[in-house]
DNA sequence: TCAGGTACTTACCAGAATGTCAGTGAGGAG
DNA sequence: CTCCTCACTGACATTCTGGTAAGTACCTGA
């Protein structure tokens, strides 16, 4: 995401602004259940690879969506969890998820018209 | 937005396909009030182009989240709206919205620390 | 005949976003 | 002494998104 200054246009613009990109909801939404770990997250989130996992992480845990939480052990253990923050804003997410769970198929068929 | 066939790991996952980009959200946002001809559109979308705004104006109709209606005059007349899709779509993104509200004022502090 | 308004369309390009891949450090197992 | 796991990090490549700038067609009014 680009960070740069926008005195966004509404509420919408600016929630888009922390959750864009590929794959910010997607990590909230495996956290939604629970804190996990780093490798749990990769296996969480198909198709993601370390690096963006760590980035969306990072940027994340500076808008203070998630927590960071290491326990000094001898093979590293790191535990992202929501914040109270970050907890808000999946519930709010919560509706647009019911539309798209529910559409789901409208969607795909609209985007996705089975050409093969 | 890429349209690659994806399985979708979660309903927000589609959602997000569907308003995703730097525009979309705003159209939207701008046709909730009723229907809008391409060039107030312009105007209601601060800093868009006109490329941007057909292309899309053009992904949102193809995805019938909102209807195009041609009216054949000689300085031409087309107005956009919302389908019953794009509104229930729009219900769905209000209480994001209404959350990028309430936490604006954070997001902006915490994503643009005053450096200037 | 010529500029003007409306709704586009097209070619080209910069920069942002994402991906690939190899490497790091610390301690425990063998 | 070497390899293993886990959580990263960094260089580089590619792909995607959005932006600029120009042009189109149509009819109208001067």
């Amino acid at each position: 995401m680009q960070r740069q200054p926008r005195p966004y246009t509404c509420g919408i613009d600016a929630a888009i602004d922390v959750i864009g990109g590929k794959w910010k909801v997607l990590i909230l939404w495996a956290l939604h259940t629970g804190p996990q770990r780093f490798g749990e997250l990769k296996r969480l989130v198909p198709g993601i690879t370390e690096k963006m996992l760590i980035q969306q992480l990072r940027e994340l845990e500076s808008d203070d969506i998630v927590h960071r939480e290491v326990h000094h052990q001898v093979p590293p253990k790191v535990e992202y969890s929501l914040t109270d923050f970050g907890t808000s804003l999946n519930d709010s997410l919560k509706p647009l998820g019911e539309w798209g769970e529910q559409h789901m198929d409208r969607i795909v068929a609209t985007r996705h018209p089975q050409h093969d």
